[in-house]
DNA sequence: CGTATAGTTGGATGTATGTCAAACAGTTAG
DNA sequence: CTAACTGTTTGACATACATCCAACTATACG
């Protein structure tokens, strides 16, 4: 079910998570799919406070890094965080960054 | 002893860590400092494979997102992580990092 | 004082990025 | 079929960044 280019598991890099991970309108993004698992990129991109054509950009970055999957159904698009396999090659990233992310200012 | 702007320990911004830490050189950096503690820029720098001036360059990036320290003692300055800092604001990141960053391709 | 050492700064360059707007494409509903 | 919905693509633009080279500053050593 995978339309767009993946990584492989073992092809993610850790450099391009980080700068995934390094914006604030995707790491928005990352919490909420963090929160609530599988969304629509409708969903995923309510009141972000970008484009709509910006936030289909952030999937992608997050897409090509590794970070997210996305599978067409229909007219919609479903994206989720390829937590498992972010956790078996940087075991502690993820949950530290979202940890981090929900911290008060 | 600080000679140059060092951001405060709650002023530092987990995306702008995280920037900072999605280069190769700056990550080959911080892994440096992770493991031999404080160091002049010379020694830090040895061997990156860029130019003195490009590494001035992220030892300034570095600096300014607030994940390491710089004190200049001489004509040398010595850098070093702010691992208590970052620890203390973003709990588990560094290590997770530094982790996934020793890990074979 | 003159020279070597340690780093920074400025200029130049090519590439990447974040953003919006408008146009486009595929899918579903009436 | 036509219209609405979901999302992408393209163009345009401003900004940031990684890099090198050359010049500069500041300190230390003879």
């Amino acid at each position: 079910m995978r339309l767009l280019p993946h990584p492989n598991p073992e092809d993610i890099q850790l450099t391009e998570v980080l700068k995934a991970l390094s914006d604030p309108v995707r790491l928005l993004i990352v919490g909420r799919l963090a929160a609530h698992g599988e969304m629509t990129c409708s969903t995923a991109g309510d009141d972000l406070g970008v484009h709509k054509s910006t936030a289909s950009h952030h999937y992608r970055m997050l897409r090509e890094a590794g970070v997210i999957m996305s599978k067409q159904e229909g007219r919609k698009k479903y994206i989720s965080l390829r937590r498992d396999d972010l956790d078996a090659r940087f075991p502690g990233l993820l949950d530290s960054v979202l940890t981090a992310a929900h911290e008060p200012v």
